[in-house]
RNA sequence: GUGGGAGUAGCUCAGUUGGUGGAGCGCCGGGUUGUGGCCCCGGCGGUCGCGGGUUCAAGUCCCGUCUCCCACCCCA
């Protein structure tokens, strides 16, 4: 093969397209519901818009973004998450001076160089929530409640896992706390875990090793260290996620990887997915418009991972629709292409065999193309002026005198 | 970036100690000269991922490389 799509990425064509479409409007039918309203944002930026926003140490920025210099010379970033473009978009078009609180929702393609893997690739899909200029955890919960109703209706499982991790005021405390901790127990650690200890000391806290993980046991829990505002949206947000009746799990080990998160953090996992497990993610980010240019306001969002949601998603088989129309000869051919015509004006899915074969293929295609019926028109149909309509489910037949009969009987 | 497994027809996969590449499904056609699904018959379809090496001879052995999968890492 001489031509192939590169490493990462892949096309999709159907019926995967069709899942992916399925998932795509299952989203926005019920962010839409919640009064979310999409945006259409640039795939690329520049790239200290990420650097600033994701985190200068995160790996997203040290290894993973696909960075050139375009030919003006800027240098530009394919984006690898999409919060940072609604951020700057809700900055730069001054919306937060227009409305009181903003829902946006956002899809579309996400890059970033890793090393592939089933549920990972290097673009890859990514539908978003964003809501800004909301304070109050019955935001939270209502948008961990929305995340939820889209993995239901699309029958995926999934475990949600909520944690908060504080604010400027508490976080540096708790990681004060953690560092003296973790200093002690520094030699039973991982030798990535020593790197983390040093460069983002948090990430020790969902490690994988065994050892690490015993470390982490007894290591001081970040909900402890919560300041009272932090505290209390935490305990109102459990309160709200019970109200609306989300089951969650509370787990002090959550952190997430990007450096914007403040308060509430959350995690929808699937067993199904080896290790690729995270289906679903988000949490509030108080801090980042303001960090970007904005005025204080507090915000947040979610991000659903498409391609892993469609590895979870059952095929749905195609109802049968339509009328296929199976001619002979170049008077009925056109005379099909008339009805074809008429047929799709009339808003009804139609097509016609334009290979000219035997009635056998033509039916045949009629069939594994499922439509529900195949319109014959043959020399006797011609002759007689009437068109023999078949239903395939059936099998039954029957002589349709005219268009508007035809119209009727569909 | 690290470690392991795998690449043979459109798809899923057989292929013996190196000796002229197969099956099932799908596709096209025929059996039924005007009718799909089930059945039977036939046909199309392969640079054996790519490049190099060993050999009289390589899908098979060796080296390199690319891609996919799994795990680490990271994250949605």
């Amino acid at each position: 093969m001489e031509y192939k799509a590169v490493r990462g990425v892949e096309d999709l064509i159907p019926p995967e397209s069709l899942k992916f479409e399925k998932v795509v409007s299952t989203f926005k039918e019920v962010v839409e519901r919640g009064g979310f309203k999409e945006v259409i944002l640039p795939i690329f930026e520049e790239a200290r818009l990420f650097t600033r926003s994701v985190g200068e140490a995160t790996d997203i920025v040290q290894k993973e973004m696909y960075v050139f210099e375009d030919r003006g010379g800027r240098v530009i970033a394919l984006r690898p998450e999409g919060t940072a473009s609604a951020v700057r978009a809700y900055v730069e078009r001054g919306v937060y001076a227009r409305e009181p609180f903003t829902k946006w929702f956002y899809v579309g393609p996400m890059f970033r160089f890793e090393r592939p893997q089933a549920g990972r690739k290097r673009q890859f899909f990514q539908a978003g929530a964003e809501v800004f200029g909301l304070s109050s955890p019955g935001i939270d919960a209502e948008v961990i409640k929305l995340a939820q109703d889209v993995l239901r209706r699309l029958k995926v499982e999934a475990t949600l896992e909520v944690n908060s991790i504080g604010c400027k005021e508490c976080r540096p405390e708790y990681r004060k706390a953690l560092l003296v901790y973790l200093e002690k127990k520094l030699e039973l650690l991982c030798k990535d875990c020593k790197e983390r200890f040093s460069r983002n000391p948090l990430r020790v806290l969902d490690c994988k090793v065994e050892g690490c993980r015993e470390v982490v046991k007894g290591a001081p829990k970040i909900t402890d260290y919560l300041c009272r505002e932090c505290r209390e949206h935490y305990e109102k947000l459990k309160e709200y996620l019970k109200l609306l009746k989300v089951e969650f799990k509370e787990n002090p080990l959550l952190v997430r990887g990007l450096d914007y998160y403040t308060k509430t953090v959350f995690e929808f996992k699937s067993d199904k997915l080896g290790a690729q497990s995270t289906v679903l993610a988000g949490g509030r980010y108080d801090y980042l418009v303001e960090e970007l240019g904005g005025p204080k306001t507090p915000a947040l969002g979610f991000a659903m991972g498409i391609d892993r949601v469609m590895l979870l998603v059952e095929e749905e088989r195609e109802e049968r629709e339509g009328v296929f129309v199976i001619t002979r000869g170049e008077e009925a051919y056109r005379k099909g292409m008339e009805v074809v015509n008429l047929l799709r004006e009339k808003g009804l899915k139609s097509e016609i065999d334009h290979r000219q074969g035997s009635f056998k293929a033509q039916m045949k295609a009629a069939d594994r193309l499922l439509y529900r019926f195949a319109l014959i028109i043959g020399e006797e149909e011609l002759q007689n002026g009437f068109f023999s309509l078949k239903e395939l489910s059936t099998g039954k037949q029957e002589k349709i005198e005219s268009l508007k009969e035809l119209l009727a009987r569909l």
